[in-house]
DNA sequence: CGCACATGTCATCGTACGATGACATCAATC
DNA sequence: GATTGATGTCATCGTACGATGACATGTGCG
C-alpha cells in the first residue's frame, strides 16, 4: 500500500472529501431537493457516480454531511457572548445551514428530514433550553424553539435576496442588535 | 349565455377558481418546487391542462395566487394590536405562507421569485419601516426586515415539523410572548 | 336541428433527475 | 510483468415533471 501521504492520482479518501465538501456547500446554498448529484460531481471534480459507491446515494451523502457539520464545535446556546455572531457569520460558509433550513420547512426525503432535524434540536435548541431552565424561565423549551426559529428566519433571510438591508449588514451589527432583543428570550 | 347563478356542468370560472384555491393552498403546504401541476389539478378537481389554458402554466398560475393573496385586506405593520396574531393564526389557512417563504429561500423561477418579494416587501416589510421610521428609530428599514424575517422563522417554523412544542402552541399565546419581545424592533 | 365555440379529456413529448451496471484504467503484490 | 482488487468513466434505465396539441363533449344560438 502507498503511504498515505503521498497524492496518489486515484485516491478514494480524496474524491470522498471532495464530494463531501461540494454536497456541503451546494446544500447550503441551494437546499437538499434543488441541489442535483450532477452540481456536486461537478464542483466536486470528480464523477457523480462515486456519490453511489461512496456514500450509497444522494440521502446518505446528505446524512453524511449533517454529521460531518456535528462533529464540529459545538455551537453552546445562541445567547452565549459570540455565539450569536459566529452563527451568523460561519453561516454563509459552514455548513450549518443545512441543518437550519429543516427548520423551515421538511424535507421531501424523511431521512434526511430526521437527521437534520435532530442536528438542530441537539445543537441549538437544547443549550438554549438548558439556559434558560437555568434561568428559571417558564416555558423555556417554547422559548428556546421561537429564538432558534427568529434566528433561522434571520439567517436564512439575509441569503434569501428578499431583503435589501438585512442581506448587506455587517455580521457584528447584526449580532449587536440581536443579541440586545433576544436577550429577552421571545 | 347562461345565468351566472345556476351551476354548470361546464364551467370556466368555476375551474379557475377550483385550480386557484388548490394551488394556493399546495403552494403553502409544499412551496412553489414541490407542488406538481398534477396535484393541483387532483386537488381541484380539474384536469391541470386546464392550468396552461386558463393561466398559462404552473409559473403563472403562482403569480395569480399572490396576487389574489395581495388582494386581502393589507396586513398593516406586524406590530399593530391584532396584526401578529392574525398573521400567525391566518398563516395556516390563506395564502400568506408562499409570500413568507420567499423570505427564506429564493425561488427557482425568476418571475415567481420577484412577485414574491415585491408582495413580501409591500405587505410586510413596508408597513413596519414606516411605523418604525414614524417612531424615529435607528435604521428602520433594517430593524423592519429583521422583525419580519424573525416573524417569518416563526411562522414556517411551525409548520415545519422540526420544534416540538412551537407547532403546538396557540396563536394567541404565541402572538402575545412575541409581541412584548418584537416591540423591542429588532 | 345543426352549427360554432367553449370546455374538458387524454396521450404524448422533451427534459431532468437519481440510480445502476458494464467497462476501462490504475496500483499494489507476487 | 502478470494478476487482482481498487478506482474512475461512461452509457443508459426508469421515473417524474411541465407543457402541448389532438381530440371529445357539452352549450348556446340561429
Amino acid at each position: 500500500m502507498t503511504g498515505t501521504q503521498e497524492a496518489r492520482r486515484r485516491d478514494s479518501a480524496r474524491s470522498r472529501e471532495a464530494l463531501l465538501r461540494a454536497a456541503s456547500e451546494l446544500f447550503s446554498e441551494r437546499g437538499f431537493d434543488r441541489t442535483t448529484t450532477r452540481d456536486i460531481g461537478r464542483r466536486a471534480g470528480v464523477d457523480p457516480a462515486l456519490i453511489a459507491r461512496y456514500f450509497g446515494g444522494k440521502t446518505q451523502l446528505y446524512l453524511a454531511a449533517v454529521e460531518a457539520e456535528r462533529g464540529d464545535a459545538p455551537v453552546s446556546d445562541l445567547l452565549a457572548p459570540e455565539r450569536l455572531r459566529q452563527v451568523l457569520e460561519g453561516a454563509a460558509r459552514r455548513g450549518l445551514v443545512p441543518i437550519l433550513q429543516v427548520g423551515v420547512q421538511p424535507l421531501s426525503d424523511p431521512a434526511a428530514h430526521e437527521a437534520a432535524r435532530a442536528a438542530l434540536h441537539d445543537r441549538l435548541v437544547e443549550p438554549l433550553h438548558r439556559r434558560f431552565t437555568a434561568e428559571g424561565r417558564a416555558q423555556p423549551r417554547l422559548r428556546a424553539e421561537i429564538v432558534v426559529a427568529a434566528v433561522i428566519g434571520i439567517v436564512l433571510g439575509r441569503r434569501s435576496g428578499a431583503f435589501e438591508e438585512l442581506g448587506e449588514v455587517a455580521s457584528d451589527d447584526l449580532a449587536a442588535l440581536l443579541q440586545e432583543t433576544l436577550q429577552g428570550g421571545g
